[in-house]
DNA sequence: CAAGCGTGGGA
DNA sequence: TTCCCAAGCTT
């Protein structure tokens, strides 16, 4: 009798979604490169994000081979925008080992791309799914809530709730058609069955909600609880070359945006010990964030003589040993973090005053 | 298992 | 403005 009721549910929702799904470009036709591709770009993003950067970084990289052998920078380029960087080296990493060591051959089960790097169970399970016609649910955030009002299920975010929601998935996911399955649940819990206001009048499973029926869809699922944010203060290092208008850009080993190329950064306690290159302080101050932490971001010039940086200092600073001299106008185009934009933004700012320039020239 | 990791957009 | 958070993975 119950899984009457199931089955129905689930034909009702694979009809909803034939009918009023979003006409998204990795949907046009089923390509596991692309869809690997805006999964892993969709971790812990929006889809306005998204849409304009899949574009650009499928004309850039169409193929895995393009992608095993592009270069890095090109690739946190392309990523610029939509933050964790380590999964796009991680995407480079898993093309590499599909090249190399699969012949150029994509992965052709869940537990085969569970070993791609970058891919945990929900990306394992998007592709599987989707490009492989494996009976293997999506647990998301979408899905979690979806779940969650449907059962009328508060206990989702323990180790318990979530195999909850997984023996539920698995006992309703349908075998003709577990992709759509997968995504008809995230796409429900994205545009219908949303964290505020959802719409519970136009949704196809209205009649199979428990929550609904119960009036607790404000409950279900309940807040996570967050992180308290931190307050952090971080100084941008800019090493300039002022007879040439160079800047040094340096491969950050650790703390934030490690291995990613800008900047050095380091923070206001440690400054003190670039106190012989007689850094320079500019006025004014950017925001930041990142993860939890509340960054003030702070701007030092360093004008260098030679075109090197001293070991003590790199070391100090958490930095590798490769240094690229670039000129003000290459800078624009290839820095690819956030914070080290906002920073090179406020650093023009000032050096287009006189007067900034001024105490610069003395500072020689 | 909890902590760490970026960013842009919406409320 | 400020806060919150969105299709998670790794360590």
């Amino acid at each position: 009798m119950k899984k009457v009721l199931i089955d129905r549910g689930v034909r009702q929702l694979l009809a909803w979604y034939d009918r009023d799904r979003r006409p998204l470009p990795w949907r046009q036709q089923v390509n596991i490169y692309h869809t690997w591709i805006c999964e892993v770009m969709s971790q812990q993003t929006t889809l306005a994000v998204v849409l304009p950067k899949f574009a650009q970084f499928i004309q850039q990289l169409p193929t895995v081979d393009d992608l095993a052998n592009c270069d890095e920078e090109i690739l946190h380029q392309l990523w610029a925008g939509l933050g964790y960087y380590a999964r796009a080296r991680n995407l480079k990493k898993g093309a590499e080992f599909i090249v190399n060591r699969l012949n150029g051959r994509f992965p052709q089960s869940y537990r085969e791309w569970l070993q791609i790097p970058g891919c945990g169970d929900y990306t394992a399970a998007a592709i599987a799914s989707i490009c492989l016609n494996e009976k293997v649910p999506c647990i998301d955030g979408n899905v979690i809530r979806v779940v969650s009002r449907l059962l009328a299920l508060q206990d989702v975010w323990s180790t318990a709730g979530r195999s909850r929601i997984q023996d539920y998935l698995t006992q309703v996911i349908p075998s003709d058609r577990p992709g759509d399955f997968n995504q008809a649940m995230m796409e429900l819990g994205a545009t219908i069955c949303r964290k505020t206001k959802p719409r519970c009048d136009i949704c196809p499973l209205q009649m199979q909600c428990l929550a609904y029926a119960n009036n607790c869809i404000e409950i279900c699922p309940p807040k996570k609880p967050r992180r308290v944010l931190v307050d952090t203060e971080l100084f941008v290092l800019i090493f300039w070359h002022r007879e040439t208008d160079t800047f040094a850009i340096v491969e950050r080993t650790d703390g934030f945006l490690a291995k990613t190329r800008g900047f050095p950064l380091t923070i206001a306690h440690q400054l003190s010990k670039l106190d012989r290159w007689q850094p320079l302080q500019l006025p004014g101050k950017f925001t930041h964030a990142i993860a939890h932490h509340r960054i003030t971001g702070r701007i030092c010039v360093i004008q260098l003589n030679s075109n090197d940086i001293d070991i003590s200092m790199r070391q100090h600073l958490a930095l590798s040993k490769t240094l690229h001299w670039m000129n003000r106008l290459d800078l624009s185009a290839k820095l690819s973090t956030a914070l080290d934009r906002k920073a090179f933004q406020l650093f023009q700012n000032y050096t287009y005053s006189d007067s900034i320039c001024e105490q610069l020239a003395l500072n020689l």
